[in-house]
DNA sequence: CTGTTAGCGCGTTCAT
DNA sequence: ATGAACGCGCTAACAG
């Protein structure tokens, strides 16, 4: 193991001072293009990288993002991680991960532990959190403060910190439209979680679709489910066995349309042929799912890749400024499509990426009631 | 935001000078134990935490742990990372993601290049490592240089560096066991892939179990199958429609079982009336599958829970003498039935942990076969 | 047992 | 445009 080289190694090595050297490191200017490509030779040719604690400590930045998880079994967590890793492993960061456990993802006093947590060891520069929950007041006073913090995604109403999530209305209404185009006019929806702000959307989106073509939202064909396994089955079986059953199933998301999968198929009835289902968010078991399952894809990823893009905008800015401009950010996004442009401060900056439908083979057109 | 206290702050509210704050922050000796009591009091009202960096610059440990992560996406992970997460809140340390893309996975360069990125940076004082792959060879260089490293299962046979599995034969031999008490005799099985160590493990035991009632592996009913999702497909179908075919299927995991499972559907077979299927690793949809899925549960948990408590006692040593004894260790492990004990020096560490089967629905007795 | 001194590796003034 | 000196917050010698 060779001993590891510290900055005045590099500098006599040049021939130059240790200052000159922290310049070129730090992409300083009035350093003479010459002496500044030597000295980035001398760099390359020793794999010299900087100590982040000394540099830390010394005034620099910390290049260390903190990132508040919630369950990593969340089987939407692993693609938005992709996305964070990717971004992060090609910028001079490294990650630090706080994943709270689930018991704590609802425990107000733990997560404000964890924040303070992440302050007081003054490691990160940073917070990355997904699905904060109740914390969400502590990220907002934080970012005001001048912390750069950006939120994917959450149970409640953004608040003035930057914010990525997917567009669950205009995912719903999707899906919804879909079914209708397909001939079904009995849709049920299983609504997810009434605290939580995606229900809400996409029920609202489903609403939209039915009222496009002149349809009221049927009270009998909404149901209350839940985001998580099982939540979906007693409203799919009531579904299922009502005299005049819909013919097609909107779910809040995909664990409950695997829940209308088995009751379905417990009670005998084939999906798509006498009954259509669609689910929402595309998570992995859904391309395997019996049938597989047509679905509304989050772009989870892209998402993750986003909202890390947006948090390094922010690193990378002069600390007295801290407010998020996309416009003129070196990570400007590419995808946001539905988002206002925000080139003027003190605006709240929200992104909101697109969803698509996946269709696959839960859905077939309506041909008329088929008995069992 | 208050600003950040330093040691001198304490040690000035304390009135005494920063070493004996230090020596109180880094729990040494020879501190008188009222000081000590004091210290502690001025260091808790003021919720005073240590700078990391600081602390790290000036040769002490730097209490961050690299994670070196291959796709979160393996429905493994988030119960390894739980186990790791849960043990690294309770201690002092702070966990660094080094996350490999699926792609990177395979490609020796990368992994260097992740390695040095890690030593490099000079943040980590310790790697854990899950499934590590190619890079073993160097992991095992490191840890043999002295640098505390821990690894979590590999495809592999595992080196002088501790190592964290489960126990895949006897857990083979359990699955099979099992069935041949329910009276099955011509149990098949589908094959992982052929250079993880896990599959010739798990055949190993299929053996076993077998050879113990006398019964011989036939050829005819091992199949090559794999790890992932849609890689028992063949395999399947190949049992399933073959003549006299098999009345139970041993599969090489969950994700091929659920393979089985819809190959049988499609064919018009039903699980476990007519057909048993046994899974391994008990991820979580098999207690969704349908029918739920009988499995050999593997501890991921536990496993990322001892890994990570090895690397602590690791750590907290002296780096001189770095080699694990779990005896005297602070975190010896209560969970590692077949571990050897390991009390002295250079014996490789290998905790080996137990699995155990779980009963489901998709297996039921023999009772002669059963026509279509 | 405790205080004093001297760096750790780097960024940032100041000079030059 | 570059170098010298200082200090970030802490630990580790050494005194006492």
């Amino acid at each position: 193991m060779p001993k590891k080289l510290t900055i005045r190694d590099i500098a006599e090595l040049a021939g130059v001072s240790k200052s000159t050297v922290s310049r070129v490191l730090n992409a300083k200017q009035d350093v003479d293009p010459a002496t500044r490509e030597h000295i980035l030779k001398v760099i390359e040719e020793h794999t010299f990288v900087l100590d982040m604690a000394a540099s830390k400590l010394a005034g620099g930045r910390s290049r260390l993002i903190g990132s508040l998880i919630p369950s990593l079994a969340w089987p939407l967590m692993p693609e938005i991680m992709r996305g964070i890793s990717e971004v992060v492993a090609q910028s001079p960061y490294e990650l630090i991960l706080y994943s709270i456990t689930h018991e704590q993802v609802h425990h107000d006093k733990e997560q404000r532990d964890i924040i303070s947590r992440i302050l007081h060891s003054n490691l990160a520069s940073g917070i990355l959190a997904v699905f904060p929950g109740p914390s969400i007041c502590y990220l907002t006073e934080l970012y005001e403060e001048g912390f750069p913090v950006v939120i994917i995604d959450d149970r409640s109403e953004p608040t003035s910190v930057p914010w990525v999530s997917a567009d669950n209305r205009l995912g719903a209404h999707a899906a919804t439209k879909y079914l209708l185009q397909l001939g079904h006019r009995r849709i049920a929806h299983i609504q997810g979680p009434a605290d939580y702000r995606a229900s809400q959307e996409r029920y609202l989106g489903y609403c939209d679709a039915l009222q496009e073509v002149g349809l009221a939202p049927d009270p009998d064909l909404v149901c209350p489910g839940g985001f998580t396994p099982t939540d979906g089955r007693s409203a799919a079986s009531h579904f299922i066995t009502m005299p005049n059953r819909p013919t097609a199933i909107f779910a809040s998301n995909d664990h409950v349309a695997y829940d209308v999968l088995a009751a379905a198929d417990e009670h005998g009835i084939r999906v798509p042929e006498q009954l259509s289902v669609v689910g929402f968010d595309d998570i992995a078991p859904s391309s395997y799912s019996r049938p597989p399952l047509t679905t509304v894809r989050q772009p989870f990823y892209e998402m993750g890749k986003q909202a890390t893009e947006m948090l390094l905008a922010l690193l990378e800015r002069p600390s007295t400024q801290r407010r998020l401009q996309i416009a003129d950010s070196p990570y400007a996004p590419e995808i946001h499509p539905k988002a206002p442009q925000l080139n003027q401060m003190h605006s709240p900056t929200r992104v909101r990426m697109s969803t698509n439908l996946v269709e696959r083979s839960s859905c077939s057109p309506y041909k008329g009631h088929i008995d069992c």
